[in-house]
DNA sequence: TATCACACAGAAATCGCTTTCTATTTTAGC
DNA sequence: GCTAAAATAGAAAGCGATTTCTGTGTGATA
């Protein structure tokens, strides 16, 4: 394919018979101008296409209208969600995004900012479930030079500013309200190597035993889940354990996981709620699809998105890294209802 | 915030004693540089951390290794996993990508385009589902200036590339199946502004013209819909209509709607796909997620995304445009069934 | 020993833009 | 009508890299 070459403020110029100074200055409209030489330069302008060069604009005034987000992958809508949330916020600030996806490998994660870094990002949004494995010698030296906003995860590096949900108090505020109806022999279904899951399963356990009802067989890890396999793993997993443990409500690490339990039910023939109640988490659009709807803790990853990248965009203007943490919304809907 | 400066070619050459020529020579290794000098400049280079400007290298050479993507949005994980495909193929080649979504506004998508040529991406690929308003113009003065690729859509411009799914087939496909089982009274639904449902229409049509069975309203349009609402929309008005046309089998436009149809049969009482069958269109995750599973028409949008950026790539690199058409490969599951 | 080629490295031009500095008009003030 | 100030526009430097051009010092060849 043979491509024209774009127009540069030179082209401009010299169809204007002005100096290049003179079409930055109507581009930028930052230094006066006389009228017709405006209407001049705005007609070679849009005779000739002309769209200034942003890398070359950056490159001089040394800013960056670039971010970077990393995420480990599309797959899970949740992730889709959060970028949804970044590309509204990101997009009324002017600002254009790099997306790197590091499929949950921690090289991979390095790799994709080392990369973003060389691009001059001004910034960089990361969503890292998974921090155990991790440098911290790494991050540290990065938010020397960038400045970062971490989504959820147990990140602790000084000056690195964050946006979460609360993830025990949620758990927490699902488990009470399923005690409230009742329940007391509650499943918790997880998965395995996210810290997300840490978190609730260890709210789970202080829950549980305060309440005098911690039995270890009723703490089930379905494993390693990409995505939206997830669900089939946790259906596969709950068919066989329902029935033998006979559990009245599942309490599960994320949507995915409820709509597996969801659907190992109905295929043991259980009506939800009636017979057993499931509890999701997220909130994702998948889980008022399905059908009976399921009731879940909110984490609107749009608004962790956005807030996120508004937060991120203050940093770049000089503002100070602060934690961020949003709020805990039950969602009540179809899928719970009173133990009997 | 405060961000330490990024280490600049001068810093380096400063640091090793040498001229920024020759520490851009062992950077990019493409001419000779004598042992000790090379080992004195990397050395410069790691105790300074630097990272050469990708900005100012390709301002430099006027090569770019960023492609753009333009999407409607996220919501619908139909564009995530195509974006899945695309970034997976992109990163293969050392290529980024900036993602834009245009929110299905011919404005906004023009905008978010000539955002990207200033960027100076070296390639873009485009996701517009419903071409009917934008600006054949637009489109045949911006392939003169940048190799682009379609996925999806009515475009005929002349000179770009073209990935995707004759939807036209896939339909005679679904529809033939469909009476294959014995049915006659089949439902069609779509929703409003999007060539893929017109191509469609026209396809039942002619389809069922051609049978003997066509009846006007059978053709349902449940108007526009954003993404994930789209399950609703559909599901209200089938409500109303499945009762008094009674059909025996529903086919739609997408697997949102056959979602929002199978929610609607679950509330009339009505036993998928023993009293009704419903056939999707697409292969979302979704369609599997849900109880009965979705027979559908699968497009592999993965494939259709990492198509596209390998299309892409090949025509930066000076390839001839081209079409690509993906099979269609009918996904038998478990809302279909014979006709009583 | 003189000559030539070659390996190596520096100087300088260039990419497309912004911005400071400087020069020329205009305009205002008296 | 003359000077000072303001408005306007050009020239040139600089952003961080690559690459061509040029100039060394070395070794090989005659």
């Amino acid at each position: 394919m043979d491509v024209k070459k774009q127009a540069t403020i030179v082209d401009v110029a010299k169809k204007a018979g002005v100096s290049v100074a003179t079409v930055s200055r109507v581009v930028n409209g930052n230094y006066p101008v006389k009228q017709d030489t405006k209407e001049r330069v705005k007609e070679a302008i849009s005779s000739l296409n002309y769209v200034p060069n942003v890398q070359a604009r950056e490159l001089n005034t040394r800013k960056s209208s670039t971010i970077g987000v990393v995420v480990p992958g599309l797959h899970n809508m949740f992730f889709a969600e959060v970028i949804d949330g970044i590309e509204d916020a990101v997009r009324q600030d002017g600002f254009s995004f790099l997306l790197n996806c590091a499929k949950n490998d921690p090289m991979q994660e390095m790799n994709a900012i080392n990369a973003l870094v060389a691009r001059n990002v001004s910034g960089i949004i990361v969503i890292s479930p998974n921090t155990k494995n991790i440098s911290e010698r790494f991050y540290e030296e990065l938010v020397a030079r960038v400045p970062l906003v971490f989504i959820n995860g147990y990140h602790r590096i000084k000056g690195v500013s964050y946006v979460g949900n609360d993830e025990k108090l949620g758990s927490q505020i699902a488990l009470e309200y399923l005690f409230g109806l009742g329940h007391k022999d509650i499943l918790f279904v997880r998965g395995a190597n996210s810290d997300s899951y840490d978190i609730k399963e260890e709210a789970y356990r202080q829950f549980m035993e305060e309440h005098g009802s911690l039995r270890e067989d009723y703490i089930l890890n379905i494993g390693e889940g990409n995505g939206v396999e997830t669900v089939d793993s946790a259906m596969n997993a709950l068919q066989g354990l329902i029935p033998r443990l006979k559990p009245t409500a599942i309490c599960c690490c994320n949507d995915l996981m409820a709509v597996g339990a969801l659907n190992a039910c109905k295929r043991l023939g259980l009506s939800v709620p009636k017979d057993i109640s499931i509890m999701g988490y997220d909130n994702i659009s998948l889980s008022r699809l399905v059908e009976p709807k399921i009731t879940t803790m909110d984490q609107n990853m749009f608004q962790l998105g956005s807030n996120a990248a508004k937060l991120l965009i203050e940093n770049i203007h000089g503002g100070q890294s602060k934690r961020i943490m949003l709020d805990n919304v039950l969602i009540e809907r179809e899928t719970t209802g009173i133990s009997m």
